[in-house]
DNA sequence: ATTATCTATAGATCTATAGATAATGC
DNA sequence: ATTATCTATAGATCTATAGATAATGC
């Protein structure tokens, strides 16, 4: 009864790890900094898991596959166009505020080792996939109707991406040269998602002088 | 003479350095690898900087400095807001993109060692305060003579990077699950380059309906 | 008996330095 | 004589496993 006991040293084990992981990466973490901070025997985590990148494979394929179920692309068909694209910002944004170290370490780790991308390609293919027809589909939809401007799919989510993962990646760079506390950090966060949408909304509206144009027909 | 001896060995393995430290990043890269790639002893490279530490350090500040420096962003007093806004994104972007590798490397190093900073802020600091006032004034005057929507220099900026940076970050992630050699990914980026003027031009464009609003005013 | 946990250790790095030898500058 | 380069090695990790002991399930 050391320490409490309502959870499995295997559960604690994954967690202690899931947290160093997003800290660090994988490299700059070793097991037997993970079986410190689960507080048990660095052999443990070898019994349970045999190798280090095996623990690592199971925490980060577990983190991707939550993360990308969460990503969303639906259009509610009453609202006008730009209501349903603010939402679908603002959701894909709160998404990744819920995950703030995962993107950190998905391009630390696919960058350093680029074998990790074909076991990750089987497991979440299957959600890209369906995510790439639905959004596919609405895209098609909403330039057609002339709703938003002439874009490609892949622009589009490098579009919301980019500008939604932004925000957290620079978090340990932008903090400390504004000299921001977390509260501070976070109004920081808070204005970006404010203006995120304002930049996607704007700049993906269709040409003004167009057909069916200005945004808030259906 | 075994090979090119137009380098000194301490360049030689400045460069060999570099490379590996842009690829791997700090920790995942040795110095055994280092000399092996520059072509000399282990030794070596300890001889001419004493750490591993030393040496990033000295690659890691000069390649910073090196891309501040580029940074610029200047009005061009006859030329229409647009153009100047267009040219402005397009010189970052070109920036990003001849240092493709280095905003991985930025990210990697401070997320996992925020000590970093610090020695980066006093060398840099003084290229963040000039860029920070002449960008801050030229956005005043811009967003006064309603060429730009009323917004903040702190999102301006991240606007511009997030886009400009991501689709380089995400090559290794985008790559492969688009399965695009290096030439399909210069298409990508060429196509990136073009949507991110076009989604920042029109994202802060001043509302249609104000006065001295639509763009090519002076 | 099986499963969980620990101690101890082999084997592989990796960084940094000491000390030997080769090259260079005067 | 000084500077550049090498060989060899100490000392610190770190991963993974073998083998001992404790806890648990039947």
């Amino acid at each position: 009864m050391t320490i409490n006991d309502d959870q499995s040293m295997e559960q604690r084990i994954i967690e202690a790890a899931e947290r160093l992981f997003l800290q660090k990466g994988f490299s700059m973490t070793s097991t037997t900094e993970i079986a410190k901070e689960a507080g048990c025997n660095q052999a443990l985590v070898h019994y349970y898991f045999r190798t280090k990148d095996n623990l690592f494979e199971t925490i980060f394929t577990k983190k991707f596959e939550d993360f990308f179920s969460g990503l969303d692309f639906i259009d509610e068909p009453g609202a006008p166009f730009e209501t349903t694209l603010r939402r679908l910002v603002e959701a894909q944004f709160e998404l990744v505020r819920r995950n703030p170290q995962l993107p950190f370490l998905v391009i630390n780790e696919l960058t350093t080792n680029p074998s990790r991308i074909e076991s990750l390609k089987q497991r979440v293919g299957g959600l890209v996939e369906g995510m790439h027809s639905r959004l596919g589909a609405m895209l098609e939809a909403a330039i057609a109707a002339g709703r938003i401007r002439p874009v490609g799919m892949v622009d589009v989510l490098f579009d919301l991406l980019s500008l939604n993962v932004a925000v957290f990646l620079a978090a340990p760079i932008v903090k400390p040269v504004l000299c921001l506390d977390d509260a501070g950090y976070e109004a920081v966060i808070e204005a970006r998602k404010r203006e995120i949408v304002e930049l996607i909304v704007r700049g993906l509206a269709p040409d003004a002088d167009r057909p069916g144009a200005s945004g808030a027909s259906r």
